[in-house]
DNA sequence: CGGATAGTTGAGTTATCTCAAATGCAGTGG
DNA sequence: CCACTGCATTTGAGATAACTCAACTATCCG
């Protein structure tokens, strides 16, 4: 289970540096002005180890998350064990945007890295949106950029072939790390195993690996110790094709 | 184009039968409570011909669609040709539901039968749903529904055989067909072209083809003119699997 | 150091695609 | 009313992208 962190709050998010882009910055403060004392119980930090799923569909939880901290991913999976990541989380993402104001879902959350995050009480989350303007905005532009990510995913997994579908979704990460103050030039982190980009793309591990061979052959990218150089951006893009 | 009904908005709204299901009803009566006159105009009544393209995503427009006869699909394609339809739109679907506070989309809704629908203005829309509590519920609802078929699709497109996504589609189809008062016992009305069926599973026309004739052959289906009916119930949902 | 997890590579299989030709069917104009 | 054109469907043959299986190596963690 996951473990409550002793820093306090202000510290974490002073670290965070991701106060503009996520909504967390916003309901602590709106929080903290209508109850100041419930606030801290209503954004308790918590952290998990790689691997560890944070939540489980049959859980019936009241929380939406928000990730401080490392990745992690949304997913959907068959009783026979096939699974389609929906989502990887990165830091300043919230987990179940779109269905904040639901409590049941059939997706999965699971720690990729290790992460911290931190739960919010869904109706109080939902009240402080739908009375700051600004926020319900902010959130709005959110759910909207989900979707159209989401619809994205699905003409990749519909009709694109396997070298898309991962150069796109490599593509995909660096323009979301680089929003995030995450890229170092054209080297990102990258935690995913290949079976993250499998379950991702819906494609195999296996294949995972040749593709990502022939990439590295073809001198468009690099693949180290748990880190991502794109070597030649334009013959990447080119891979993916026009839009 | 689409060409305006001489049809006055009572008579079409009468016959519609899904005002309880979708929030045509609430948001005629919200808006000619507020702005009497200005109701007409924020709600013309509009038709489209079989096939016809009924927004593009280059078109700046400022509205969402309800549709209220006819079937319609919301797509997204790739410069070369290949498409993949998002969302099958059936009489009381909202097109764009889901972004119904941002202008841009890439989304194409194109007709499928003839089809009549209405043109809100988003902005009003917004404002009507935000300021009536039931209303925002039930819009809530519908983003869920809508949101949780599309993680399926994802699945399906991502992690599932062609048979299976085809008869999870015919399934998908009757549920939802039967909440509306549509099918007729076992069997539905279904216009839908083979190549339809194929851009809505990410398979090939050709394909679909040899799967439904198998279909067919093993006796779990049979199609006839522009109508499908579910010979065996069960062994369709066996072809699916479990969940 | 040992065991588990992750990645690589090759060989053989299969689901789905492409191409192509034949048939049907619906709407249009003469 | 017929012939014509265009679209939809069926079917078969052959091609191919991606999969499965399996063995081997590398890496990580305690």
């Amino acid at each position: 289970m996951a473990i409550a962190l002793s820093m306090p709050d202000t510290t974490l998010c002073a670290a965070c540096g991701l106060k503009d882009m996520s909504l967390c910055a916003a309901v602590l403060k709106s929080e903290s002005n209508l109850h100041p004392e419930a606030a801290r119980l209503s954004l308790t930090p918590q952290s998990a180890p790689a691997r560890r799923t944070i939540y489980h569909p049959k859980e019936w939880s009241d929380d939406a998350f928000i990730i401080c901290n490392g990745w992690a991913a949304s997913s959907i999976s068959l009783p026979d064990g096939r699974r389609q990541i929906l989502a990887l989380l990165l830091p300043g993402d919230i987990a179940f945007a779109d269905s904040l104001f639901e409590a049941t879902s059939r997706r999965t959350v699971e720690a990729i890295t290790d992460v911290t995050y931190r739960r919010y009480n869904r109706s109080r989350f939902k009240d402080i949106i739908l009375t700051n303007r600004d926020l319900l905005d902010q959130y709005v532009k959110i759910l909207h950029e989900e979707r159209a990510r989401a619809d994205e995913l699905t003409l990749d997994l519909g009709r694109r072939k396997s070298d898309e579908r991962i150069a796109r979704l490599i593509l995909d990460l660096t323009e979301r790390l680089s929003k995030r103050g995450m890229m170092s030039g054209q080297t990102m982190p990258f935690p995913l195993r290949q079976r993250h980009i499998a379950d991702a793309t819906g494609l195999t591990s296996v294949h995972v690996s040749k593709v990502l061979s022939e990439f590295q052959r073809a001198g468009l990218i690099e693949v180290g110790a748990r880190s991502l150089t794109i070597i030649n951006t334009a013959g990447l893009r080119q891979v993916v094709g026009p839009r």
